[in-house]
DNA sequence: GCCTGTTGTTTGAACGCTCAATCAACAGGC
DNA sequence: GCCTGTTGATTGAGCGTTCAAACAACAGGC
């Protein structure tokens, strides 16, 4: 595991916990075991170790999110539910402490650099991309002209929603009434589609 | 106007601004030409400022946010889309950098002391239960057996992530969409309830 | 096999600065 | 004279960052 590995693991970490302002550098160079200077000679500064993270979070979607929720799952729209609950697990795994890593970042950095919102958005984007890719693949189960692409940005905001109120409550039920809210919706589209055949 | 009401009306700001962490207390000195003796005689430490903060949203929701968005709406489900409308307009006056103050903070925070967690709790739910308000107004539209309760989350949780997403790409169209989408899914519900009847 | 020069990496003390918080001194009304 | 509230320089911890020095690994010449 090389230095940069390290950092990268251990930022992910610590991001996630404390958020990106109280995690000090200290932090990282004990958690890694490792020196300022060696930290400094991979990551010119500590919004370097920001960017090196948004960037391993988005070359690594497929195998970190998504192909561990989609294992043995087939159904497209079920896809997208198998994803939800990959989240619920992680919720209910860090006794509803957990939170989107990328939506907790987005909210708490209030004025970020173009590469990092730009990083941001990509991560948002590549989410909803993959839900959109689901959406494509259920085809007429969703009614003619259906916006998939709003529709997945909509999954997306149902995700995030979710998360926010089950750790602010510190109890997965919020979380839980989201997706059932959003199955009810998909439900209907569902029946729409139907009817209209 | 009282130095506390100074204070807290700065760092109602200064918070929805740059965030709490990122808020020094020298900001709200210059900001309200105070000293630090006379913040600190006020409010005995940071987190104390916060909780004042917090007190005046939970304590002014109703004049600062839903007496101005139902104005002058009637219908109670378009009161629910008119206070959306509400953060609409925060967004685009902000050029896509305005946040919900509640959801920022509840996302910046990571190990609030309960306290604090509470009133982000109670904000979350006054909101959801002036929506619920509006939901169970709306009677027989909905379909009978309909959980508001769920279903004002939902609304909730829609406004977060479009917030979330329109200030990450700094673009209105993302909540616009989200808001679309929910006008779609009450559009299916009240066409649901019309049909069961 | 041995020395020498080079390159890339690691070390960790130190730096300058900002932060939240303190407190002895003071002012003005009653 | 007392008391409530204000002043603003001061404190000390913690922050991100720097840097001269040490070190390891290797290549080339002899």
């Amino acid at each position: 595991m090389t230095p940069r590995e390290k950092i990268i693991y251990a930022a992910m970490e610590l991001f996630g916990l404390k958020g990106y302002n109280s995690t000090s550098i200290a932090d990282l160079l004990s958690r890694t075991q490792l020196n300022s200077g060696s930290l400094y000679h991979v990551f010119p500064s500590k919004q370097d170790v920001l960017i090196g993270v948004l960037e391993a979070y988005r070359d690594g979607i497929e195998e970190m999110l998504l192909e561990p929720a989609w294992g043995q799952v087939d159904d497209p729209i079920e896809k997208i539910f198998a994803l939800l609950g990959g989240y619920r697990t992680m919720i209910a795994e860090s006794d509803c402490t957990y939170g989107c890593p990328i939506g907790s970042l987005a909210l708490e950095l209030h004025e970020p650099d173009p590469q990092v919102r730009d990083l941001l958005a990509v991560n948002f984007e590549n989410w909803a991309k993959a839900v959109q890719r689901c959406l494509e693949a259920a085809g007429p189960r969703l009614p003619k002209g259906t916006d998939t692409n709003a529709l997945s940005e909509f999954v997306l905001t149902a995700m995030e929603g979710g998360v926010m109120q089950a750790r602010t409550h510190r109890d997965v039920a919020y979380f839980d009434r989201t997706v059932e809210q959003l199955r009810a919706h998909f439900a209907l589209l569902e029946q729409a589609a139907k009817q209209a055949a």
